[in-house]
DNA sequence: CGAGTATTTGAAGATCATCAACTGTCGTGG
DNA sequence: CCACGACAGTTGATGATCTTCAAATACTCG
């Protein structure tokens, strides 16, 4: 299936844009603020990395002073309490970035749901482009709110809603994360994580996700499900 | 102007400072970057603005176009869900922020604890400003990733502690946003906020709460406790 | 002092967690 | 191509934590 030189595009595996003009999240990212000039810049300067899947892109508590753009693939952000216990704090997925300051000990650990491509800007050179490119730094600011209100989202889910709730909450937001185009309502939506970081996300056991995504089904809000995807019925009531 | 000439100092009403010199905060807010000619003018065109017990700085869905600065007094911020349900998603302490992009549609609600002093900053001031203090448009990044880091740290706590675990996370956190000095371990912690903004803060019921402050007195990590104030012990195992 | 609100306490119930067993899926190799 | 093993996910039975409903008590303010 996933053949590698054979076919010249429509490969499912990863593939990694030959350069930024192809990149297809270019106008969603930082990127989408620099000129002409700063682009063919940045294009030679900034390095491209893979990340298999599970590996960390960075940890909690080691430093970090780059900023990564998702290309291609997904991440998780996760935090450990002392004892070993898990939370996911959110997924990431293309287009998204990570790493919006540098500092000397990561606030989480972001993992590859699948195998990855990021773009790295190092800060040390994003400071003299933004200097150039004022909008770099309102785009870092916006990004940071963006963020922030997900992480509010996230907290009203956790802290009020029941596991039902949760589920569906957490499975329109994936459709419209990565829902491709048009209506998401009679699409197949991708679920790329396992139950396990769906469940730690959620603040919920893996027993009970299944149950619960056992009985939305049931009851019509999932019309179908499978291990890595699932298709919503629409969300009129 | 409230209690102006009267007393010099040291009196407990919210007391707002006279000029920029004697604020209390602004070493710890965007202030700090300005340079002296940028503060004095500041000074001239920054409304200040007292705001009631109770009564909202801005409201979840409606439109803010200024940074406040919080000089005295506190908030709490709260998202709501269409039946009614609220969710606090933060509070907010002398020298914290709120409003750091103009928007069509706040995220969330602040509402004054007490009655409380901030100082106002048009965006379209501050945008000015930035241009001549490159130092305050890294400030507003960096003020929101800890913001967001915090978020992810109440996302933590939500999804994965126990009610006693959120409610001693809660008193250590708040001793030490406004903890006096030293250490917070045998000094009393004022909590401005009622039970009940504690227990929405913590994805608790009113009810719950009471008994784990309840047991949490009876085991000694309490060791006062009332309704405005707590004195924890020493936080080592 | 007394009304109204905030907080605490009690008893019963619901939701979600836990422990355990089972089933489905995927990749490997005979 | 199918069998096998390992892991991911599901289902079942039981139990703990937290919620709900109810009532008592404490505190604040006029």
């Amino acid at each position: 299936m996933s053949a590698s030189a054979s076919s010249p595009v429509a490969c499912q595996a990863p593939q990694r844009p030959a350069s930024c003009d192809l990149c297809a999240v270019r106008e969603r990212s930082i990127c989408a603020d620099l000129g002409p000039r700063e682009l063919v810049e940045v294009e030679k300067t900034m390095a491209r990395r893979s990340v298999a899947k599970g590996r960390a892109l960075m940890q909690e508590g080691e430093p970090n002073d780059s900023l990564y753009v998702l290309v291609q693939g997904g991440f998780r952000l996760l935090k450990h309490l002392e004892d070993g216990r898990r939370q996911i704090t959110g997924f990431i997925f293309p287009g998204d970035f990570v790493g919006v300051r540098p500092t000397g000990a990561s606030a989480y650990t972001a993992e590859a749901l699948e195998d990855s491509f990021v773009c790295c800007f190092p800060h040390r050179f994003l400071e003299a482009i933004a200097e150039r490119c004022p909008g770099v730094k309102d785009r870092l600011i916006a990004r940071g709110q963006t963020e922030y209100h997900k992480a509010q989202d996230h907290i009203v889910l956790l802290g009020k809603k029941t596991a039902e709730e949760r589920v569906e909450t957490f499975l329109r937001m994936v459709a419209k994360s990565i829902g491709h185009g048009g209506d998401s309502a009679v699409t197949e939506t991708p679920l790329p994580m396992p139950r396990q970081d769906i469940a730690d996300y959620l603040g919920l056991r893996l027993e009970t996700l299944s149950r619960t995504l056992a009985s939305l089904k049931k009851q019509g809000t999932i019309r179908a499900l499978s291990r890595r995807s699932v298709v919503l019925a629409a969300s009129c009531e």
